[in-house]
RNA sequence: GGAGAGGUGGCCGAGCGGCCGAAGGCGGCGGCUUGCUAAGCCGUUGAGGGGAGCAUAUCCCCUCCGAGGGUUCGAAUCCCUCCCUCUCCGCCA
């Protein structure tokens, strides 16, 4: 959520934002004459309130000289009538307000290139050299299929479609990546978290995915709960309500979850393979720092997520999002993408993002300066990385004519092989 | 799941219908002291919103004592619902 000041008194950077985004200026309109209404009512009912609250003080004091007051309190009631009403109105008009503030994204950052869509996006760097073939490179689904590393009949027959059982060097090598990944963040000054996967929805108002994205997460009726999309969900929650001292920024931590997307817009996409699923492994990173630091804070940590990826010998670029294939709540986002020959294509292996305080505000995480003062904080999140597409990139790169499939060196200490094998 | 206790400012903690945005302590900030010295003394110190204002200066008002309702002229204080914490019992990986 955005400080409502920009739609009072900094319309002009609101309306060039959605415009950056692609997204109607119609909202603003609208929001403006909520807002309008709403001040006036608020006036209104303040000015009422003032009123009664002072024929309330002189009853008090009259009582308590125990002097009748009886024809005060009559012309108090008379108020009631007055502020029920309006009271009334001030809540519609104050959740119309927050409510449809709340579908408002963030401001992009000044670098972020202007498009509407990925074909606007910058590839700001690649790395790795991608490998000549001599056979054709198959797509990881026939890897998997020759190594017997994934089952797909019995995870659709139990779950549906978009999901898969690991199966013996399979799962071996998802745990694998999730503790090598884990293991390499800790070493480099994250703490690790490993927080609830179910969780309210006030939590996922505060990190942004509600109101907008009900749709796209599996909601528990019963409960009232929400399987997390990703682990940012918990973690932009970790300090919610907290002050916390400018000498103890930055925070940083990293958490493995599982995480759950319906998937509800992408029917016939990515249908094969392990590219999208309902149910995947990541791990996060994500942090909170002072915002004259955010952005520098922000490319450490797209580094921090490379350094993986160099360490496995994966070829990887690193894009830097348009306006319009950023997500609601970013205001700059740094995309990795890991090379898939089998697939000849670039797949999406982590998205860093930072979020200045848009986060911060509705999840109140501030931080006290020297002098006293409190601001928001700004948060971080990025994938660093999530598996599958890992995975796939370690099958699609590292396979050989036979099908065997050579495990990268950092990971034979956690896989106790070097390759697998056709069965 | 059952029985009970409780949720108050950055933290601890008092208050249990009006004089309470809230005693006291800790912490923070400013100052004084420098023979009680890893100290003492004095002062100061919550958040959000609305209005006036060039103003992130200042002033006025409203709201906030877990959240949401209700009773009342008036609620931190009384009633209801929900959330959370703790204790005991039950169940259980």
């Amino acid at each position: 959520m955005l400080d409502v000041s920009y739609l009072r008194k900094k319309r002009h950077v609101l309306e060039e934002a959605l415009r950056k985004r692609g997204y109607s200026l119609a909202i603003l309109d609208e929001l403006t004459e909520i807002d309008a209404r709403r001040r006036e009512i608020i006036t209104k009912a303040n000015e009422l309130r003032a009123k009664k609250n002072e024929i309330s003080k002189k009853i008090g004091e009259l009582r308590r000289r125990g002097e009748d007051a009886s024809h005060l309190m009559e012309e108090a009631k008379k108020y009631d009538e007055l502020l029920s009403e309006l009271k009334e109105k001030e809540k519609e008009y104050d959740r119309k307000f927050w409510d449809l503030w709340g579908y408002v994204p963030n401001i992009p950052h000044e670098s972020v290139p202007v498009g509407p869509d990925e074909s606007a996006n910058v590839v700001v760097r690649e790395w790795g050299e991608r490998r000549e073939f001599r056979f054709t490179p198959r797509p990881h689904w026939d890897i998997a299929e020759l190594l017997g590393i994934l089952d797909w009949k019995s995870a659709t027959e139990m779950s549906g479609s978009r999901f898969v059982t690991y199966r013996g060097l399979g799962a071996r090598l998802e745990r694998a990546l999730i503790n090598y990944f884990l293991d390499t963040h800790t070493k480099n000054g994250y703490t690790e978290i490993f927080p609830p996967i179910l969780v309210k929805p006030e939590a996922l108002y505060a990190s942004g995915h509600l109101p907008k994205f009900h749709e796209e997460m599996y909601y528990i009726n019963e409960d009232n709960l929400y399987l997390i999309p990703t682990a940012e969900a918990s973690l932009a929650n970790l300090h919610r309500g907290q002050v916390i001292p400018e000498d103890k920024l930055p925070l940083y931590y990293v958490a493995y979850t599982p995480c759950f997307r319906r998937e509800a817009g992408s029917h016939g996409r990515d249908v094969r393979g392990i590219i999208r699923m309902h149910q995947f492994n990541k791990v996060e990173l994500f942090k909170y720092t002072k915002p004259e630091e955010s952005y520098e804070e922000h490319e450490k940590m797209v580094q921090d997520a490379e350094r993986i990826l160099q360490a496995l010998g994966i070829p990887y670029r690193v894009v830097l999002l348009s306006t319009g294939d950023m997500g609601f709540a970013a205001a700059k986002t740094y995309d990795i993408e890991v090379w898939a020959p089998g697939l000849g294509r670039w797949l999406e292996a982590s998205s860093v993002s930072n979020v200045e305080d848009f986060q911060a505000r509705r999840a109140n995480v501030k931080l006290k300066r020297k002098n006293g003062k409190t601001e928001y904080v700004h948060m971080l999140n990025g994938s660093g990385l999530a598996t599958p597409r890992v995975f796939i990139a370690i099958l699609e790169n590292f396979q050989q004519e036979d099908g065997s499939v050579v495990i990268p060196e950092v990971l034979r200490p956690y896989m106790g092989v070097d390759a697998i094998r056709p069965e």
